[in-house]
DNA sequence: ACCTGAACACCGTTCAAGT
DNA sequence: ACCTGAACACCGTTCAAGT
């Protein structure tokens, strides 16, 4: 249980970055503390400064370290799955949702989204993630402006989703019962559904 | 547009807690400082804890001050609103998601879930607006658990709309525009619309 | 009861001096 | 090239002394 204090290995900017990520994991943003990371590391502030410009530097680092990861899986998860659009949208919701409350570092910047460079990580992210919902839509059907719009409202649902996990998730039918799986249901039904007459 | 530096009129917890507000519209939590308002105040820091314990004690009347007003005028909305529920939520959606794009305070709160304080605070909101979604999805004949997962799936939405409209408005329809009226129609023609006849 | 001003603690940042 | 340790700046907090 002891922090590790070892006979110090000539620290670089990935074990820093890899550092940092696993204290906003554990308390956000404000938890990257340059003087507590160096004593965790065992070694000083001072010596923090010949690698990175900042504390900002530090916490790019390790929000890229964390993208990369992190859409990385993303795309695996879609590459692998079912041919069928209907089936593939079912299975990116489940799995992006269970990810979304288990992964600490996404509802963290989420709940930073007020930090300049946290903004940016999101926005790149947010791009990604509704050409994908963008595309099922269309495979599925449905006309460019309206999938557009549906993958709007599906990102909508699970940015929210992923908040509400964060700040009251008891409101949400817990992961992993009957419950979850009936409003994962009518959540896809609605997105997935016929449009009102007066569209088609 | 110089700040006021008065005769210094006694200050008392209402007008520290107003200033903190504005500070919070303006550059969020952080933006609240205790040397910086008093300074914007004319007076000393020392004199800010003959009123408050602490900079979260100060943080909580800020938001209290804004839950009061922001709640109290959510429940306006819907008292002056049409009888018709349908209507009522076509009204709500509107003004609600309007208001989430204007109030920089919400954004900011939602921006910081991360404190205590502010989890709190949204935590009540959340429950209210809850609340309010899932008496209207009664009144429109749902059935309990269906109108309840319905009212989940439209806040959900919601928030995430306002998350979006936080970190990357150019993903949304703009405000005032006619794709941003098309959008809306989808997004309640999908809340409201009748369930996949497996459920009827 | 309310305020001031100086002090202290904490942490990001800098820098001269070491290997 | 990398590190240390001391210094400084900034801001939250405390407190003795004033009115």
């Amino acid at each position: 249980m002891a922090a590790g204090t070892r006979p110090r290995p000539r620290l670089d900017r990935r074990t820093w970055a890899e550092q940092a990520l696993a204290a906003i994991s554990r308390g956000g943003l404000r938890a990257v503390s340059v003087e507590a990371l160096a004593v965790q590391l065992g070694t000083t502030k001072g010596s923090f400064y010949h690698h990175f410009t900042d504390r900002q530097d530090l916490l790019g680092a390790a929000l890229d370290l964390w993208e990369q990861t992190h859409t990385g899986a993303v795309h695996e998860l879609v590459a692998g799955a079912s041919e069928e659009p209907a089936e593939q949208l079912r299975l990116l919701a489940r799995e992006t949702v269970r990810t979304a409350e288990r992964d600490p570092v996404g509802l963290r910047l989420l709940a930073s989204a007020d930090d300049p460079l946290v903004a940016t990580v999101l926005e790149r992210v947010t791009a990604a993630r509704l050409d994908v919902l963008n595309r099922l839509f269309r495979r599925l059907g449905h006309r460019p402006a309206d999938a557009r719009r549906r993958a709007l409202l599906a990102y909508s649902a699970y940015l929210g989703h992923a908040q509400l996990a964060h700040s009251t998730p008891s409101v949400l039918p817990p992961p992993g019962t009957a419950a979850r799986t009936v409003y994962l249901d009518l959540v896809l039904d609605r997105l997935v559904g016929p449009a009102a007459p007066s569209d088609g």
